[in-house]
DNA sequence: GTGGACAAAAGTGTATACAGTTAATGGCTT
DNA sequence: AAGCCATTAACTGTATACACTTTTGTCCAC
């Protein structure tokens, strides 16, 4: 979920992207509630312009919503939107799987060992927020391994873009399944078993969209509150 | 290439957007080109502000570069980052033709001809946008008719974002032979012949990033000339 | 007490103004 | 004549102001 975007026209906007992209993945915002521009602009202090600016980048990132006159609302992903974002990942990601293995090399297993490593501590610790981008980076860093930053990128954003959705099912538990999920699969590219490792992620994939669970709580509308 | 992104703030920002597009996409506009605000805001008799969120909104789908306190520029995409979109593409469309040779119906065959049947029209008229956009969105829709949006729009944005390239290679003969491809894989698809579709596919774009060329040319500055 | 119309308040959409930075021009020195 | 520094112009980044839309609240009619 690091914001490996555009180059942001300045890190002002940068800022407020970032700290609202955590208020809403860590549900401090949740679903529906409304984004005033000039609440917003208060709180981080500066002007509505780049309260604006940031609100537009947070649109095209589908994490909020932009109606017309109207403002700015933060996205409530629908349940076959979810299914369709799985979908593009299982597409992208087994390829990818297949193509990683073809062009494996010691040092990228070494990376992705670390990663998983990285993982495992973060489950073991408190922090829902980091846990979540963690599990979700192994796939980026898969691809930035594979030297492709578009497809990079691409994934970043499916996997940003179903954030409010993946931070509903991460209990510890699930959590833990993912992180052993992922050594299992670089188990697999290091011994070079490409079918073994591309059906892994496949699993991997349906594993963590069928434990996705869409219960619904009250919304926060107070931003102050949620942001502080 | 249709703008089928966000629900956009407003329409008068979606037809600057819009008209750069067309005009970079046709090279009008030549890469390394700077953009002025205020040149541009007299242009289309509208503020800075509205121009500021265009340009915003066309870096975010890689037609343009924003460097921080110097200006706008027309982005000239890297020859490395043409091959890493085409791998992401081989990637996403092989998979997306499997499935798809999966859920297959007339309808949707149906459709896929009539689609083909437009491209051979605007292969043998003038307009190379037109051209361009079609041949592109055989892709696109073929998304759409599974019905997922996400992969339609995640498409829709790989496409778009090597139209600066894709339309260096745009010789006649290149569109036929691409309009002659899809053919081919329509029937592939209408047989449900899921190896030879998929082959046929992956082939395809293999053609098409083959005939990619690299020719730069001196860029225009008078912004006002390339839009008129 | 409910429903609707009107008025006030709040909020978004766009334009303009101002500050700070970068590029350009011109004169000076060597 | 070429190069360097200072000054000026042009342009971007941010804030503010204003117009218009949506929403909310109130009052009256029924």
């Amino acid at each position: 979920m690091k914001k490996m975007d555009a180059p942001a026209t300045l890190s002002s906007t940068r800022a407020i992207v970032d700290a609202l992209t955590k208020a809403i993945v860590e549900h401090r915002l949740q679903p529906g509630s409304k984004l005033a521009e000039q609440k917003l602009a208060d709180h981080f202090g500066v002007s509505r312009t780049l309260v604006r600016q940031a609100l537009f980048q947070l649109s095209q990132n589908r994490l909020i919503r932009l109606e017309p006159a109207r403002g700015a609302f933060v996205a409530a992903p629908a349940v076959d939107e979810a299914r369709q974002v799985f979908a593009v990942r299982r597409m992208l990601e087994t390829a990818m799987t297949r193509e990683f293995v073809q062009t494996v090399t010691p040092a990228k297993i070494k990376a992705l060992r670390e990663h998983v490593a990285l993982e495992k501590a973060a489950v073991a610790g408190e922090d829902v927020s980091d846990r979540a981008e963690l599990l979700g980076d192994f796939h980026v860093r898969m691809a930035e391994l594979m030297g492709n930053k578009v497809l990079a990128q691409m994934l970043g954003e499916l996997i940003s873009r179903c954030a409010l959705i993946t931070l509903m099912y991460q209990t510890t538990s699930a959590a833990e399944h993912s992180n052993d999920e992922h050594a299992d699969i670089v188990k697999a590219l290091a011994a070079k078993d490409e079918e073994r490792a591309v059906r892994l992620m496949a699993e991997h994939l349906e594993h963590v969209e069928a434990h996705l669970v869409f219960d619904r709580k009250v919304p926060t509308h107070d931003i102050t509150l949620a942001l502080s």
